[in-house]
DNA sequence: ATAGGGTTAG
C-alpha cells in the first residue's frame, strides 16, 4: 500500500515536470503524431525491414530505406512492438556507420522497450556505451524524456538505475550523483547496488559531504542499506577524521541490525590511527579489544593497521608488540607488515635493525620492494650516513629493482642538507637521463639547498625552471621560500608570497601563518603580527600554542609584558595549553620580572600593585 | 568495502 501511495504521488512529481518544459512536451506530441497517425504514408515496408534486420543484410535495408529517416524508423520499430533486440541492433548499425542524428527522445523509447522485455544485459551494455560516448545530453533532459514516454514507471526505475552505474563505472561521478538526486525527485527507485558503487567513487574522490547526503538519502527513500554501504560510509568518514560520524554509522547499522564485521573494525582503528593528536593510538587499541569482545576476529590487516600506527607514532617498541601478538595469534606478517616496521625503526635511526629485518623478510622469501629500499635509504640520511645510502641506491637495480623519483629525492636532499652540491647536481642529473621525472619535491629539495646557502639567483633559477618543466609550486615550496625571507628579515615579501599562495589555490597551513608572525615580531612589528593572527582565523585557521608562543615572545621582546599577559590569558580561555616552550618564555620573560601565577596558572602583577 | 608504500617544510 506504502509503495503505491508513494509511486503514485511520484507520477504527479514527474508530471509537474512535464508541464515546466512545455516545448520538449510539444516536439514529443508532433513526432508521434506525424507517425502514428499516418501509418499509410510510411515509404517502407516495416516487416521486411525487421527480416533485414533479423538477417543483418544491412545494404539491402539501406537501399530500401532510403527515404525514411532513421528516427522514423526507431519509432515504428518500437511503435509495432518488434523485437527490442532487432531495433537495438539497427540503432547500433545505424549509429555506427550510417551518420545519423543523435537523438535523446529515440535513445530513451529503446531503453524503455528493452526494459519492458527485461534485455538487462543489452541495457547494461547499451548505457556503458551511451555514456562512453559522451554525447552532451544533460541528466535532467534523460530524465525529462524517460518520464513523458512511458508508463512504466519499474521500467524507468531500472533504467535509472542503470544509468547511475553506468555514469560511476565511467568515472562519471558528478552525472551520477545528479542522477541518483533526480532519481529521487522522479521518485524512480534505486538499488543499493548502484548506491553503492556511488558511495564508493565519492569516498574516492573525497567528496564525503556527498557521501552523507546519499546515505540519508538512502534512508528516506528506503532503499535498504547493506554491510557494504555502511562500510563505505564509515570509511569515507574516517578517511577526513570524522570518527564520532563514523561511529555513529555503526550505531545505526547495528540498528538495523546489521553486524559490523573486521572490515568495519578495521576502518575505524585505521580512522584512530590516521587520526593526529595524541592518546590516538589507545583509542585504536580499545576499538581492538571491543572487536574482539564482539567476537571479531583480527586479520592480518587489522594487525598491520596498528603496526603502522604506531610506527608513524614514533612508538615502535608498541608495533614490535603488536608484532608479537600478531604472530602469537598464527597469523602471518606480509610485504606491508615487514615494510611499516623498517620504516618505523628507520625513522627511529635504528639502521642496524632495520637491515636486519630486511634480511629477515628475504629469509621469509618476502621480497624487499622499492618502498622497502626507500625507506632504508632515508633512514640512512637522516644520519647523515650517506655512504651507506649511497651505497644501497648504487645496488638497488642489482636487486632487480628500479630506482623512482622518491629514492632520489631522498638522496638529492640529503646532499644539499650536507653541503654536498655538486653531487646534488650530478643526481639531478642522473635521474633525467634515466628517465625519471622530477617534480615538484624534487626542486623543493634543490630550492631549499640553495637558499640555506644563501644563494638567492640559484634558487630562483631551479624555480623558473620548475615552472619551466609545467611543475607548480606547493605549500612546501611556498613555506621554503617564506622561511628563507622572513630569516632575511623581509617579512613583507614573505607576506606578498602568502597573498600569492591564494590566487594559485593553496591554503597557507598553521606553521606558515606562524613563521610570518614571527618575521614581524623580529623586526619589532607587533601591528603586524597582530593583523595575520586576525587574518588567519578569518581564513577559518584558528591560533593554536605556537601562534601564541611566537606573539608572546614578541611582546616580551618588547617589553610589553602586560599585553604578553593578556595574550596568554587569551589562550588559557580557549582551552589551548600551554607547552615547554611556552613555560619557558613566561618564566624568563615574565616571572623572573614581577609576573606571578595563581592556582588555576593565570599571571598577576605583583610589581604594579 | 578495510592497509600502503616513501621524499620535500616545520
Amino acid at each position: 500500500m506504502l509503495k503505491l501511495l508513494s509511486s503514485s504521488s511520484s507520477c504527479l512529481h514527474a508530471r509537474a515536470h512535464i508541464q515546466q518544459h512545455p516545448q520538449i512536451n510539444i516536439i514529443k506530441l508532433c513526432s508521434t503524431i506525424s507517425i502514428s497517425e499516418n501509418p499509410s504514408s510510411l515509404s517502407f515496408n516495416l516487416p521486411l525491414v525487421s527480416d533485414l534486420i533479423a538477417k543483418q543484410h544491412w545494404s539491402e535495408l539501406k537501399t530500401h530505406l532510403k527515404d525514411s529517416t532513421f528516427i522514423t524508423v526507431l519509432h515504428q520499430l518500437i511503435d509495432s512492438g518488434a523485437d527490442p533486440e532487432l531495433t537495438l541492433r539497427y540503432f547500433n548499425w545505424a549509429q555506427k556507420g550510417q551518420n545519423v542524428p543523435r537523438n535523446i527522445e529515440i535513445t530513451c523509447r529503446l531503453l524503455q522497450s528493452l526494459s519492458n522485455a527485461k534485455k538487462y544485459p543489452k541495457m547494461r551494455a547499451f548505457l556503458d556505451e551511451f555514456v562512453r560516448r559522451n554525447e552532451k545530453h544533460s541528466v535532467s533532459s534523460i530524465f525529462h524524456m524517460l518520464s513523458m514516454s512511458s508508463n512504466h514507471f519499474c521500467a524507468n526505475s531500472i533504467i535509472v538505475d542503470m544509468l547511475v552505474l553506468a555514469y560511476v563505472k565511467n568515472s562519471k561521478t558528478n552525472s551520477g550523483f545528479e542522477a541518483f538526486q533526480r532519481a529521487g525527485d522522479y521518485g524512480f527507485r534505486l538499488s543499493k547496488l548502484s548506491c553503492n558503487a556511488l558511495l564508493s567513487a565519492l569516498v574516492k574522490e573525497n567528496e564525503i559531504g556527498y557521501v552523507e547526503f546519499v546515505y540519508k538519502e538512502m534512508f528516506r527513500r528506503r532503499i535498504e542499506a547493506d554491510l557494504y554501504s555502511f562500510n563505505i560510509v564509515i570509511n569515507g568518514l574516517c578517511k577526513v577524521g570524522k570518527l564520532n560520524k563514523a561511529k555513529d554509522v555503526v550505531d545505526d547499522m547495528k540498528a538495523w541490525g546489521v553486524a559490523p564485521n573486521v572490515v568495519t573494525y578495521n576502518t575505524i582503528i585505521g580512522g584512530y590511527c590516521k587520526l593526529g593528536g595524541l592518546g590516538r593510538m589507545h583509542k585504536a587499541d580499545a576499538i581492538l579489544k571491543e572487536m574482539v569482545a564482539n567476537n571479531i576476529c583480527p586479520s592480518v590487516i587489522t594487525f598491520n593497521i596498528l603496526i603502522d600506527g604506531f610506527c608513524k607514532d614514533e612508538n615502535v617498541a608498541a608495533a614490535f608488540k603488536v608484532f608479537e601478538e600478531m604472530r602469537r595469534q598464527g597469523l602471518k606478517p606480509n610485504l606491508v607488515t615487514y615494510n611499516s616496521l623498517i620504516n618505523g625503526l628507520c625513522c627511529d635511526g635504528k639502521l642496524e635493525e632495520a637491515c636486519g629485518l630486511r634480511d629477515k623478510m628475504l629469509g621469509l622469501g618476502l621480497k624487499p620492494e622499492i618502498a622497502t629500499y626507500n625507506a632504508l635509504i632515508n633512514g640512512f640520511c637522516k644520519k647523515k650516513m650517506l655512504k651507506e645510502a649511497r651505497e644501497l641506491f648504487d645496488n638497488i637495480s642489482e636487486r632487480g629493482l628500479v630506482t623512482n623519483v622518491i629514492t632520489f629525492n631522498s638522496l638529492l636532499d640529503a646532499y644539499c642538507k650536507n653541503e654536498m652540491k655538486e653531487e646534488a647536481y650530478e643526481l639531478h642529473n642522473m635521474m633525467i637521463e634515466r628517465g625519471v621525472l622530477p617534480n615538484t619535491s624534487t626542486f623543493n629539495c634543490l630550492i631549499h639547498g640553495s637558499l640555506r646557502q644563501g644563494n638567492i639567483e640559484t634558487a630562483r633559477k631551479f624555480l623558473q625552471q620548475m615552472e619551466a618543466e609545467g611543475l607548480k609550486a606547493d605549500c612546501i615550496t611556498y613555506d621554503i621560500l617564506i622561511n628563507a625571507l622572513c630569516k632575511d628579515g623581509e617579512p613583507r615579501k614573505a607576506e606578498r608570497l602568502l597573498n600569492e599562495m591564494f590566487t594559485k589555490g593553496l591554503s597557507p597551513r598553521h606553521v606558515t601563518y606562524n613563521t610570518l608572525m614571527d618575521g614581524y615580531c623580529r623586526e619589532g612589528n607587533l601591528k603586524a603580527a597582530l593583523n595575520l593572527k586576525t587574518r588567519m582565523e578569518k581564513e577559518g585557521k584558528r591560533a593554536n600554542i605556537a601562534t601564541y608562543n611566537v606573539l608572546i615572545k614578541g611582546y616580551c621582546m618588547q617589553d610589553k609584558l602586560v599585553d604578553a599577559n593578556v595574550l596568554l590569558n587569551e589562550m588559557l580561555e580557549k582551552g589551548l595549553i600551554p607547552n615547554r616552550t611556552t613555560y619557558e618564555i613566561v618564566k624568563v620573560e615574565m616571572m623572573d620580572k614581577g609576573f606571578v601565577p595563581d592556582i588555576d596558572g593565570h599571571l598577576h602583577n605583583i610589581s604594579s600593585s
